[in-house]
DNA sequence: TATTTCATTTATAAGTTTTTAAATGTTTGA
DNA sequence: TCAAACATTTAAAAACTTATAAATGAAATA
């Protein structure tokens, strides 16, 4: 029973794909946010099984690590077993706390090496430690900015 | 011949191709970059070959790749027909403008699909919308704060 | 022009990720 | 407790990405 999707909906979810796999995620992850994006009401997984065409394993599996990544989340309808999911109120917002802390990882791994570089002291320590402290400049500044935006974003809501 | 890594740059090279694969990128991306990140002297296909350990087929590819990105540059040594590479000189900023553009599509995309639903309107074209004029806000407003980050980095320099 | 020294392309192999389909758990209600 | 209705796990297959090694192409020099 293979519910229509609007040729509207199918470029959406597939944009969003793409757009997922560019940053390092899984594609599905893209579709399955696309689909509930776009969506008023909840969806069982039955239901994304059905849109997305395909096999409900692997959507299992990642609604519950978009649920980790609090990019969706569960819904309880009374007198329903079944699991209902729906993008998360600041979906987009949340989303970008998440790439922020990807980011914010480059701070300690190169605080990391300029101190390992400093202690070791090889030949070209000298300029390892001085790249490394740029490293470590430029990304303290970006989580900066990172943390700004973020305050931004949720007031101008 | 092959060339001998310490440990030091031995972990740097294998973060970096970490970081680049979590961030959607070719992890060889990341090794070539910070191998010229830490190296004073700039570097020739065979010896990137050499100190990476792996044939130098991809290493000339993806090096055009960096070129192509402005992460990476050739150094013209005379009396050498070899070409040598080195990390540009603000590599970190134009690594950082790069995925800003590739977040700008966001704009586009949430613009293109927001106009497409107006004309269609079909179901629920009110309420993807909505969604899409919120996801157009949040990319707009994203791209303001990287043109200031971007703009204040190149300042601190 | 022929040879040498490079960079680049290509076919193939290896490795990794994603998907399917089927089996297994788990919870609810009769 | 049993059956039904779900979600989750798993083994195998398919698709995709990355690496190798060899061949090709291009440019410089003798």
């Amino acid at each position: 029973m293979t519910k229509e999707k609007s040729a509207l909906m199918k470029n959406i979810i597939a944009d969003y794909a793409e757009s997922y796999s560019n940053f390092g995620l899984n594609p599905l992850m893209g579709r399955i946010v696309a689909l509930l994006i776009i969506s008023k009401e909840p969806k069982s997984l039955d239901e994304i099984s059905d849109l997305l065409e395909m096999s409900k394993g692997p959507i299992s599996q990642i609604c519950r690590r978009l649920k980790d990544k609090n990019l969706i989340e569960k819904e309880w309808v009374p007198g329903d077993r079944k699991d209902y999911y729906k993008a998360t109120d600041d979906i987009f917002g949340q989303a970008y706390i998440n790439h922020a802390e990807k980011m914010r990882k480059n701070i300690e791994i190169a605080g990391k090496y300029a101190a390992e570089a400093n202690e070791n002291g090889g030949d070209d320590a000298d300029y390892i430690i001085e790249r490394m402290r740029e490293m470590k400049a430029f990304y303290e500044m970006m989580d900066e900015f990172n943390q700004k935006f973020i305050e931004n974003w949720k007031a101008s809501r």
